[in-house]
RNA sequence: GGGGGAAUGCCCGAGUGGUUAAUGGGGACGGGCUGUAAACCCGUUGGCUUUGCCUACGUAGGUUCGAAUCCUACUUCCCCCA
């Protein structure tokens, strides 16, 4: 058998820069065994994109292959239809198939921007529950109680506050549990707030007469909000196929307190490099872990012209290079001129007239660097103008003769 | 199976017959300051052909000069008892 000799494959190389590990003794046995050990991540292809707080693991789950393991990557395309309720105040909506199935094939891409993929067995949960029925679902929920299940947080809350739990949420964790099973997991890794989840995967293995697999949470990364978790429905992430300038905007719009954390997780920069730009103008250092992030996803090229463009724009007050252009149907055009108001809703700078009207008011919106201050300006026929609302929202129209 | 509650704008949440597009908070957006950070200040936050009109307080009806507020049915959720 194939033997793992690597200078990370220690296990307090392994273990930094994470919360904990469930038990780093049982690890350290693991490891000494020398053969290269299967380590499960799972991901739930319930939204089309991964991002920043995904490839938190992701990066750590890399730590591992280039120490000589094997990365199993666990696509949750049948848990995906139940919806992790960690962290949630709410039931998801149930997803069809058709949905899991298309996200699941984008997050593959965008998982090997991070992972090797020789070091990478890719497996669908679907392969055993869809041969599961009813019987061996029953015989799973009774692997638990619900007073377990109402320990946990997330549901203590809800029950008490009244808000529905439907019964289908408390078989999440065991599903995400019995996968430990089926792939043969030596070690899951997690955010710490899958903790309950990656433990009842423990259990699960001890039942089936089988080695608990190890289990090590990472730390989460905080969203643009500077409070919670980064998630997409909370508006507070920057997704991993997120454009090159939009990826730049987005982490230069990051609290100061999170660039630490940020470095830590998000790059590979050295400790020594994070502590110097650290210690020098917050705005430059804030520059360089955007430019990482963007190079990681995108290349260095890309990163560099993200960075130039957003100086331009909000330090040198230019434009940026691509102006969307639209040129506007004919039948906005009246008495040779069209309405300001209708102009901008129908290129998307605003979303109703009546919106439109508001931005006008507080002036945000500029025509030809123009503040535009009445709402009852028009735009003449055959002119070509650059609407701009607010800050960093442009739109060139044409308006037809 | 029986009994009791609840449903309000993007979210939370006031409002129990009459200046009500509906107190307040959060979020979001625009403006100021700035480093597109934080903090702070100001403004806006249903739609439209905007001095006006229309649509809105779970759904459908009803009472009334007038309803988010009262009545009936329905839907959904919560709680208690069994």
């Amino acid at each position: 058998m194939e033997t793992v000799v690597s200078s990370g494959n220690t296990t307090e190389a392994l273990l930094a820069g994470t919360v904990a590990c469930h038990s780093s003794a049982e690890l350290s046995a693991k490891l000494k065994r020398g053969t290269p050990l299967r380590v499960k991540f799972g991901v739930d292809p319930s939204s089309p994109d991964l991002h920043l707080g995904h490839a938190v693991p992701l990066r750590y789950l890399r730590r591992w292959q280039d120490a000589g393991h094997l990365a199993v990557l666990l696509l949750g395309d049948a848990t995906a239809m139940v919806g992790d309720p960690t962290g949630k105040n709410a039931t998801r909506p149930q997803l069809t198939r058709e949905q899991v199935e298309a996200h699941a094939a984008t997050y593959l891409e965008q998982a090997f921007h991070v992972l090797d993929p020789e070091r990478t067995e890719v497996v669908r949960n679907s392969d055993w529950f869809d041969q599961m029925n009813f019987m061996d679902a029953i015989k799973l929920g009774a692997t638990t109680t619900v007073a377990r299940m109402l320990e946990r947080d997330t549901f203590e809350t809800r029950y008490k506050a009244g808000v529905p739990i439907s019964l289908h949420e408390f078989l999440y964790p065991l599903m995400q549990a019995r996968d430990s099973v089926e792939v043969r997991a030596d070690v899951e890794i997690g955010g710490s707030d899958q903790t309950f989840n990656l433990l009842a995967g423990r259990d699960q293995m001890r039942d089936a007469g089988m080695e608990p697999q190890i289990c090590i949470t990472l730390p989460l990364l905080v969203g643009l909000d500077g409070e919670q978790k980064m998630s997409k429905s909370l508006g507070n992430a920057i997704g991993l196929t997120d454009e090159p300038r939009e990826m730049f905007g987005r982490a230069m719009s990051l609290p100061d307190a999170l660039m630490p954390s940020w470095f830590q997780l998000t790059t590979s920069l050295s400790e020594a490099r994070v502590a110097e730009l650290l210690a020098g103008s917050p705005r430059e250092a804030k520059g360089a872990l955007a430019a990482e992030i963007v190079a990681t996803y995108h290349g260095e090229a890309a990163a560099r012209e993200a960075s130039e463009e957003f100086d331009r724009i909000f330090r040198d007050k230019g434009l940026p290079d691509d102006i969307p252009s639209t040129r506007l149907q004919a039948e906005l055009v009246e008495d040779g001129s069209v309405w300001i108001v209708k102009a901008l809703t129908s290129v998307g700078l605003a979303a109703s007239s009546g919106e439109a009207r508001r931005l006008i008011r507080s002036g945000g919106v500029r025509a030809d660097d123009e503040k535009v201050s009445d709402e009852q300006a028009r735009l003449s026929a055959g002119g070509s103008y650059l609407l701009r609302v607010g800050k960093r929202r442009f739109h060139r129209v044409e308006v037809p003769a």
